[in-house]
DNA sequence: TTGCTCCTCACGTCACGTGAGGTGGC
DNA sequence: TTGCTCCTCACGTCACGTGAGGTGGC
């Protein structure tokens, strides 16, 4: 059994607008069954309804056309499920990501926290496992998760021994542009390069440093607090900025007990 | 104390990209505390960090630029905090939203609920208190959440008897676009028209009817089931969509219990 | 036959991102 | 002086929505 239908029948049936069913035809997700030759009419029928469901689902959870077409392909029951959970589980971290953003507005808002000191800080050459990539602002947190892990990896392969906190460094494209290269290193004695880790001395800098607590999402804020610092006092110098994370996910269980220091690029020598 | 800042340096600071601020420049949001005349180079200032950084919160939030004006020109503390939790609610609406779809996902995906049975029924013209309006698919819920317990107001204020269960009447464009003409009542005896309640006679109709058990999130499952039947059987007329609300919101809790008709216009006597 | 449904462009939306091509400031 | 930062267009993105202007089908 199956039945034809126009356009307008069919959006009836399935609850998709007719400006969205000449969409999905127009870039191939969703085909009418026939088009008239002469007239141009669409027909669709009943066998579609179930196909269009779908997609609708898809899209009210804002499923992108491109994935919801790869659904639609799946070959087999599993791998449709799959990419569906896989949106699924996006949906869930970023649900999670707005959750922490809610809080650190409610933290923006409440009378300001009285920011800690400023320190200047001379920060020796030293010799560190590292790896250097270019990181969109998005993807920097799932970064920061696979590379430190790795970089304590190599550390113990290769006989290093970690003679400090890890750190990172953010070249200033990296926050003006949204993307940008980043070096995640923890400092050792001994050890050597292994595929993308490498041995690398990270150079001597003049910092101004502001000790960050709290959730990575917060850092703007003492971002602000130490570059408004160092501008006002006319000691801001251009180059890229240091992070070193005294403890972070892998040391305490709880985002509000992370310990992070900002190191903001200063000229030498001419604290305060 | 301040402090000037060119745009890149101001970016490093809030961690809103060049091209972000330059656009809040643009529109109005965020203006520079100066622009040099002849190059054209913006300056910010130390003072518009905070400005700045309440904008990156509301933006992560997906608060829409015009609301996120509104928040900054609020002349006071709790008129900002008041289009802050407006925005919250919205977003905790569209949670819960997301979570049904979710859930109505998963029913979709699993093996198919066998389809009831679809009744064809002559539906007398009868006497109604009616309210009429266009509404925005997006709407409905809160639409009839209003609307209906206004009708029973009004149904009380002005002695009338309630004689049946409630129902919705949907012009094909409600479906077709998006957005339509969309008409609540309560069938009655007695009462009278008050203010945007009137006293209506809703038509005589011939209708195919499926009863749909459930959340509304899934109403278009049973819309495809009973379109195709009548599609199928060649019996499908045009004309406005009815539904009948048995069992909704005001009668019980969850949504699982509700218990809705819908009612597909047929062509009279032809049935099955 | 009427008017209702369907058709195809072309352009708008929203908040920026992506270059291209060019100039100013240290 | 070099090159780095900044500037302004103009156009792209994404999934449709909004008309305009016109034709086919019952």
């Amino acid at each position: 059994v199956s039945g034809s239908l126009t356009i307008g029948e069919f959006s009836r049936l399935t609850h998709l607008t007719v400006k969205a069913l000449r969409h999905y035809h127009d870039v191939g997700l969703l085909e009418p069954a026939g088009v008239d030759g002469s007239s141009g009419y669409r027909r669709y029928d009943t066998s579609q309804v179930a196909t269009a469901q779908l997609v609708k689902r898809l899209r009210e959870l804002e499923m992108p056309l491109p994935v919801v077409r790869a659904v639609l392909a799946a070959p087999d029951g599993a791998t449709r499920n799959a990419a569906i959970a896989a949106h699924l589980e996006r949906m869930e971290r970023q649900l999670e990501r707005t959750r922490d953003v809610v809080a650190s507005l409610r933290a923006l808002l409440a009378p300001p926290v009285p920011t800690g000191h400023v320190e200047l800080r001379h920060v020796e050459a030293a010799l560190t496992l590292a790896i250097r990539e270019h990181v969109s602002r998005d993807n920097i947190a799932r970064w920061c998760g696979t590379a430190f892990p790795q970089l304590y990896a190599v550390a113990e392969r290769t006989g290093a021994t970690v003679t400090g906190p890890a750190g990172g460094i953010y070249g200033p494209e990296f926050f003006e542009s949204g993307a940008g290269e980043v070096t995640a290193f923890v400092p050792v004695e001994g050890g050597a390069s292994d595929g993308d880790v490498r041995l690398h001395m990270v150079p001597a800098v003049d910092l101004a440093v502001l000790l960050h607590l709290g959730p990575f999402t917060d850092l703007d804020i003492t971002y602000g607090a130490l570059g408004s610092y160092a501008t006002e006092h006319g000691i801001a110098a251009t180059g890229p900025i240091r992070e070193y994370y005294l403890a972070g996910p892998d040391d305490v269980a709880d985002q509000s007990g992370y310990r992070t220091e900002v190191g903001w690029p200063v000229h030498p020598g001419e604290g305060d």
